[in-house]
DNA sequence: TAAAATATTTAGATAAGTCTAAAAAATATA
DNA sequence: TATATTTTTTAGACTTATCTAAATATTTTA
């Protein structure tokens, strides 16, 4: 069984892993963590016992396929409880990744997949993130960025990039939700602000708010 | 912010002193925690240090109001889980205990009252056992046992004593559950054994089952 | 390609929680 | 009430996860 930490530290790994697709290195882990890279080098070696890791000195470590299914367990975990406390106890979206970083760690074989049911198999969760199915099978977003997309085309929201509190407090001031229809009017070179048009209304925004948004063009 | 090792020495000395009344001994929590009685020494004088704990060496220990008040809110905590499981989950009452020995420690002001609110305020667990209000307010069972009752008599099962899975899964077997009519046909001097019927149906039950099921005359 | 900067690992320390074995106190027994 | 038994505490050690400071390896820069 499994520590909470080692559970951390796998899932920091997955996700670090996700982005970059190289190896992930020592510093990485503890600044994704909040903690040192001394640390980290303790708690990749007692992984790498595990065979949860593969790591040697100096080089970066990677999940091992027993490593990344209990990373990507935990990362089902998170997300359906997120979903039961949007959908259920009527948390707002902002409020429940911190909640959900205790929950995912409750230890039940059965639990999980219960809750998913009782969920009726949402595909994504609150912030658009895919939910892995049992089997660990993940579809991940196209990556497709609102800042991607051309003049006069028209998309469709599916997810946030960044879901820190602020940017998505942000979004509910100007009513953007998951499954938002949003034009692009215009593009400005200048900052790569855009203007676009939501529920019938115009404005701007900036490129670091255009970047964050998972669209699909329809 | 307590560790969960703490809160569980607190809820294991509430408990116990419900029970007995009187302070609670080092050997009694070494036993409810399946721990060393050195162990529950160090911990104690922690949880004083805290103000948690009421502790003169030698002279057992109690609560101190503050003590008891979180003992009171992981109970609470546990017993609304295991109405979630149970309701909403579709777990038997004799599977969720354990899961909700995880789940009690989940740290949060707002989820609680929110599950409790989700949950319609249930004043029972799925062991008849009282669930403690927001203000950790809790009516206790007026403690009348199947086997305090006389013959003739008939009785509504509010609650389990003892809620080991196999004396609930013995229950499933006879169709006792909480809320079930039982009258009690006839007592045996012997072995305090009864015949009692439910159902339609009789039976007899040994006094092992009938102190450990608490009952409401009618 | 050698020096400088950065990244990583090692060494040694600390805190929480646990254990065994031994000492001390309280309680039971004769 | 003296002795035996039981309970509780203390002493010292171990594990996990963390830290700081120092050493070592890798990468960057000139
Ligand atoms: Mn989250
Ligand atoms: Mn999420
Ligand atoms: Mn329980
Ligand atoms: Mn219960």
């Amino acid at each position: 069984m499994l520590s909470q930490t080692e559970e951390n530290y796998l899932k920091a790994i997955y996700s670090i892993g996700l982005h970059t697709g190289k190896s992930v290195s020592t510093n990485n882990i503890a600044e994704e963590l909040d903690t040192k890279a001394s640390s980290v080098t303790d708690m990749i070696k007692k992984l790498s016992e595990k065979k949860l890791v593969d790591y040697k000195k100096y080089q970066g470590t990677n999940l091992t396929s027993k490593g990344k299914q209990i990373a990507v367990k935990i990362v089902r975990k998170h997300r359906l409880w997120e979903v039961f406390l949007v959908n259920n106890l009527n948390y707002a979206w902002d409020e429940v990744h911190d909640l959900a970083e205790q929950l995912e760690h409750i230890k039940s074989d059965t639990l999980i997949n219960k809750l998913e049911e009782f969920l009726e198999f949402p595909t994504h969760d609150p912030h658009g993130d895919p939910i892995p199915d049992k089997e660990g099978n993940i579809e991940h977003h196209k990556n497709v960025m609102l800042s991607s997309i051309e003049e006069n085309n028209t998309c469709k929201v599916l997810g946030v990039k960044d879901s820190s509190s602020a940017f998505l407090k942000f979004l509910d001031s100007k009513k953007i939700t998951l499954g938002s229809s949003i034009k692009v009017i215009s593009k400005e070179e200048f900052d790569n602000s855009i203007t676009i048009e939501i529920n019938n209304e115009l404005f701007s925004i900036s490129h670091l708010i255009s970047k964050n948004l998972f669209v699909k063009k329809i």
